[in-house]
RNA sequence: GGGCGUAUAACUCAGUUGGUUAGAGUGCGAUCCUUACAAGGUCGAAGUCGCUGGUUCGAGUCCAGCUACGCCCA
């Protein structure tokens, strides 16, 4: 490109030429790709890696933009900088949508396509969005260490997942338990509570009654219990009633009248209807009440309706006197709370369901039915038997799934589980001693909090997409066992087994190496897990797996099988080896569930780089240096990565971790693709720029604020953006009220909607970030074109002039402050640091003031330097938050300007991705130079008012002169050209003496005068009256100010920096007040 | 119910340890196609800092209570 940039550079940025041509450059030159170097410092990020799911959105946008700024500003300090990228296999997530389609689009379930077909499908999905995703990172510009990305379910991250699985395993913090998990019967897994929302739904209660049986006289006959889920009464094993019913009422009674007391007056009338209604209850019910109790202490046994199973009247205080009927019903294997009843009174937990949430055999009469069908014919059979007292209408805040939206059942099944609580105190531990420190701070707690409650967490999953829970059972026979001689004997004791008590000698007896480890599956020592670390290990269980078959089934005498070691001989041990082999009743095959997502994730840090294996890149990188995410996963994966790392590393994964904004809506929601609200980070690329979308997210990316961004549709036939609104926003088109042409959107389906253009979902706020992009490269066009005939060389520092001075005074400033918000994750202050300074002081000032300098042969060689050197500055500050238009100028500025600098000669980069970022120049501060330049914007400022307000036409060249000190005339003169320039005015005078002419307009300014001649021009009437309302403000002022200083508490009290301030500034208020009664007085006797 | 956060111009947001007259961008009004930029320039209007009370010489800022909204946990 050795054309005059004059010609070949348009008026607009052109985004799209730029981000191809410079993403491919630093790609071809190898920018991104990081190697372990100990000459440098590393600095690591890990991406937080998205979702395969689906494509990236406005969320992911800005926290990515979040972490290629820092990665990009680190690489310019010279640290030898990897962003490690990689994507998510987000078990649950993904084989929702996956069978989701499949369902839509070939009407098969996943049991009939199978486990190979679907986990095939699912690989198919992830290839095509990891794709996607990559895609989407690299437009925006992020400049990760492509050659390195990861994928959760990689055989790198698998093999770092089988390690952990193991090592916990040995450890014994692994275990398998009954627990009541969150069933999706649609999806046939559970899911963890996180993958639960609330809905409230128009339901019912249902009061029935259970007879007793055998009551004693003055007994009731039967109790009341009500529910929401009548099918439920089919697992019921007890019936609760409060220990001490009268004791509770009296406790909410209590708490009732401390609440009436404290209450304001409008809430006192519902508070004291709460009260009568709890007197009431306490006449008509409480009797009745601790009757049941007795009956309870007494073992009173009830009749369950239609299954007719004796059933428990028992104490547990979950029956609250003041709620319902005051007994409820304990269903232990399908209610949380019930579950916990069901503990504490030892009663048995009868599972009714099969996990596709028909009833199974213990619903008696109503197996196969599902829940819907069998309650309502539960409720017709009580019914028939008279037992149903009635029926309320009633809002039931009910559970469903996240991933499939249906209703979720609580259901008893056995999960594995890891121990949390050393695991737990160690992630609290490092939060607390300061080894993880969260940004902002606020956080912190949330964090602690949760671990603290050490809960075990659950992390099987019933799914098919995931890492395979690397566990085998075996389970020995138990009725009847070998002797010594080999013969088969009834008595336990004698059994062989008695050696499998030690672990140690079990593995040694079935020949297991170290890779496999075992662990006894509860008391009885008849049923065992072996677990896995290695591929190997899997073979070797599947070996051992094949020779138990063999042994069961063919006997040792199977001559069609290889050589093994443990063929039949007439050895005795090897008949006791055959009698163990033989002993084994049942070996499963690998257990059929999954992993949690996060148990992978928790590993990212590590197992991206390499861990198990002692690389090279594991011990250079890690730690990395901060983890920049989301809050609402603080829990569910920063948590567990700093505990995972500390278990299998031994060091906490990151020192930092910055908790970023999260993206609403105009209305203030999130924004989903469910809710139709959602932004494509790639529209915005399309219509403003990636570094546009950059830009803004940096600018609003505040500390405590999220970032409430209003959506608009953007009609694809006249460009008109309409408003996005919760009505339209999910309608299949839209029509634009501009031309009246319909659009299609996200929703479209049917072919006529389809056959539409799309219309892109945007947000205009970006269009702050464009303008400002452009407004840089036209600075920048500026600055290439009269930047022709440039000749190296430093600059003396008596060449330079008040605006140089002033202008790299102001670049060390603000070099300094960009500096320290990104240390800080400070990036709105950032982000406007830089574009006040490159837009109000670079551009307004600096570019204006050196226009005629550059036109001066004598003066245009110091000129271009110091504009060449400010705008490499700039360039370089801003490359982080806008890498692509600042690559651009940068390279058209090496191209004309190769060697820059003021005090040293500097070739400039090849790029400016590898540019040295500024260091503040602290010897071009100068406090003085900004506060004279700070007056010669004001007196300019107030001359363009004057004209303004006198209508002037711009071309007509007005004269001024201004009234002030010595000190303050010496500055002005050499400013007169700049005037000129800027103002289009001339100056006639300057000092103490200057006397206004005949016809003036004025601005009075602390200790200045400013007097525009006018004559002939001046609207002497809307002067006045301008002046009039200066007056007015100033005495108010002045009032203010004089009442302040005439309080003694404050003279006496205040600092007396501040006192003298306020007298000063009284001072300067009673002077204008003057100047401006004096304008009045001239202008009227002019009238 | 517990925790965290937010409330400042029509909109989206800044506002450091309390201290002159509370700022920016968008939008609005006026004006200008001045050869870097109309995605621009210049100027202007626009705020009971959610409400109530307290601390203080002084509160957008600190404290308490209240209201509304958002998020997390139960």
């Amino acid at each position: 490109m050795s054309t005059t940039p004059s010609r070949s550079l348009p008026t607009q940025y052109d985004h799209t030429a730029a981000q191809k041509r410079w993403y491919t450059f630093w790609e071809e030159e190898g920018l991104f790709h990081s190697e372990p170097n100990p000459d440098r410092k590393p600095y690591t990020i890990v991406i937080p890696p998205p979702n395969v799911t689906g494509a990236l959105h406005l969320g992911h946008a800005l926290n990515n933009t979040l972490q290629d700024i820092l990665i990009r500003q680190k690489r310019m300090q010279g640290y030898e900088t990897l962003w490690m990228p990689g994507t998510d296999h987000a078990g649950i997530a993904t084989q929702a949508v996956v069978e989701r389609r499949l369902l839509a689009e070939e009407k098969l379930s996943r049991h009939e396509l199978g486990r190979e077909g679907l986990v095939g499908r699912i690989w198919q999905w992830k290839e095509s969005y990891e794709k996607r995703i990559l895609g989407q990172l690299k437009l925006m510009g992020c400049s990760c260490d492509w050659e390195r990305t990861r994928f959760t379910l990689d055989s790198v991250c698998a093999r770092a997942v089988r390690h952990t699985f193991f090592s916990l395993f040995q450890e014994g913090l692994i275990y398998r338990g009954q627990r009541l998990v969150n069933w999706d019967t649609m999806l046939q897994t559970a899911v963890s509570d996180d993958e639960v929302f609330h809905d409230p739904v128009p339901g019912h209660f249902w009061y029935f009654h259970y007879p007793v049986i055998d009551p004693k006289p003055g007994e009731p006959k039967h109790v009341t219990i009500a529910t929401t889920r009548p099918e439920t009464m089919l697992g019921d094993t007890a019936v609760a009633v409060h220990p001490d019913p009268a004791a509770a009422l009296d406790a909410v009674e209590a708490e009732l009248r401390e609440k009436l007391a404290d209450a304001p007056a409008k809430q006192k009338p519902e508070i004291q209807q709460e009260l009568d209604d709890l007197v009431e209850r306490r006449k008509n019910l409480l009797p009745e009440l601790i009757t049941l109790r007795k009956m309870a202490a007494d073992g009173r046994k009830l009749l369950l309706p239609l299954l007719e199973r004796e059933i428990p009247l028992v104490a547990d205080p979950w029956a609250k006197p003041e709620m319902g009927t005051g007994c409820v019903k304990i269903t232990p294997a399908h209610d949380p709370n019930d579950y916990e009843v069901g503990l504490r009174c030892g009663l048995p937990m009868i599972n009714i369901l099969n996990l596709d949430g028909t009833l199974n055999d213990a619903a008696g009469p109503y197996v196969g039915q599902t829940v819907l069908v069998a309650r309502e014919n539960v409720v017709a059979d009580l019914e028939k038997q008279g037992l149903v007292v009635k029926i309320e209408d009633r809002e039931i805040d009910l559970a469903h799934s996240d991933r499939s939206k249906t209703p979720i059942e609580p259901l008893l099944t056995d999960q594995w589980f890891v121990k949390m609580d050393d695991l737990a105190q160690t992630a609290m531990d490092a939060v607390t001693d300061g080894q993880v420190k969260i940004t902002p701070s606020r956080y912190t707690k949330g964090y602690l909090d949760w671990l603290s409650e050490k809960r075990d967490w659950p992390i099987s999953r019933q799914l098919w997409w995931g890492h395979q829970i690397p566990v085998w059972e075996i389970s020995f026979k138990v009725d009847t066992h070998i002797d010594d001689s080999g013969s088969h004997i009834a008595n336990r004791e004698k059994s062989r087994l008695v050696f499998l008590k030690d672990l140690d000698e079990f593995a040694e007896a079935f020949g297991l190496t170290d890779d496999i480890a075992v662990m006894p599956a509860g008391e009885s020592k008849v049923v065992y897990y072996l677990c896995a670390r290695t591929e190997q290990a899997i073979d070797e269980i599947n070996r051992f797996y094949r020779r138990h078959h063999r042994a069961r089934h063919s006997g040792f005498s199977d001559a069609d099988e290889p050589v093994e070691p443990y063929l039949p001989t007439n050895d005795p041990r090897d008949t006791a080896d055959r009698a163990l082999w033989a002993s084994i009743s049942m070996m499963s095959e690998q257990e059929q569930d999954v992993l949690d997502t996060w148990f992978s994730s928790a590993l990212w840090p590590h197992s991206t780089l390499g861990w198990p294996e002692a690389t090279e890149e594991l011990d250079y990188y890690y730690p990395t240096d901060v983890l920049i995410t989301s809050r609402d996963i603080i829990t569910l994966w920063v948590a567990r990565m700093v505990l995972a790392g500390l278990h299998n590393v031994g060091q906490v994964p990151f020192p930092n971790v910055f908790i970023h904004p999260k993206i609403l809506d105009g209305f203030g929601e999130g924004m989903s693709k469910s809710k139709g609200n959602g932004v494509d980070p790639i529209d915005v690329i399309e219509k403003f720029g990636a570094d546009s979308l950059r830009f803004g997210l940096a600018y609003l990316t505040t500390e405590t604020q999220d970032i409430r961004m209003p959506v608009e549709f953007e009609c694809p036939h006249c460009g008109k953006l309409i408003e996005q609104t919760r009505k339209n926003r999910i309608l299949p088109r839209v029509k634009c009220k501009e031309c009246g042409k319909e659009f299609s959107t996200q929703w479209a389906e049917k072919p006529e909607d389809v056959a539409l253009p799309r219309g892109a979902v945007v947000s205009d706020r970006f269009e702050q970030a464009r303008n400002f992009c452009n407004k840089l490269w036209n600075a920048s066009r500026f600055a290439l074109m009269n930047l022709e005939g440039y000749t190296p060389g430093t600059v003396a520092d008596e060449d330079l002039l008040v605006e140089d001075r002033w202008i790299l005074s102001r670049l060390a400033t603000v070099t300094g402050e960009v500096t320290d918000a990104l240390d800080e994750f400070r990036y709105a202050d950032a982000a406007r640091a830089l574009y006040g300074f490159a837009w109000d002081e670079f551009c307004s000032f600096y570019v204006e003031m050196v226009k005629s300098r550059l036109q001066d042969p004598a003066d245009r060689p110091t000129a271009q330097r110091v504009l060449a050197h400010t705008l490499d500055v700039l360039l370089r500050l801003l490359h982080p938050m806008i890498p692509f238009v600042t690559e651009e100028v940068w390279q058209l500025l090496g191209e004309i300007a190769p060697e820059r600098g003021l005090d040293e000669l500097t070739p400039a980069a090849s790029s400016v991705m590898i540019a040295p970022w500024p260091e503040v120049d602290a010897a071009r501060r100068d406090p003085t130079i900004e506060a004279r330049f700070a007056r010669f914007q004001e007196i300019l400022r107030g001359i363009r008012e004057i004209r303004s307000r006198q209508n002037v036409p711009p071309k007509q060249s007005i004269n001024f002169s201004v009234r002030c000190d010595a000190q303050t005339a010496g500055l002005l003169e050499p400013m007169a050209p700049y005037f000129a320039s800027m103002a289009g005015a001339t100056l006639t005078g300057t000092g103490p003496d200057v006397a206004p002419p005949a016809l003036s307009a004025n601005t009075a300014l602390p200790g200045v005068e400013i007097f525009v001649d006018l004559a002939g021009l001046i609207d002497v009437a809307a002067e006045i009256a301008k002046k009039q309302a200066e007056k007015a403000k100033l005495e108010s002022f002045i009032a203010a100010k004089e009442k302040k200083l005439s309080n003694a508490a404050f003279t006496e009290r205040a600092p007396a920096a501040v006192v003298q301030k306020e007298r000063d500034s009284l001072a300067e208020l009673q002077a204008t007040l003057a100047a401006t009664l004096e304008v009045i007085q001239r202008l009227s006797a002019q009238k």
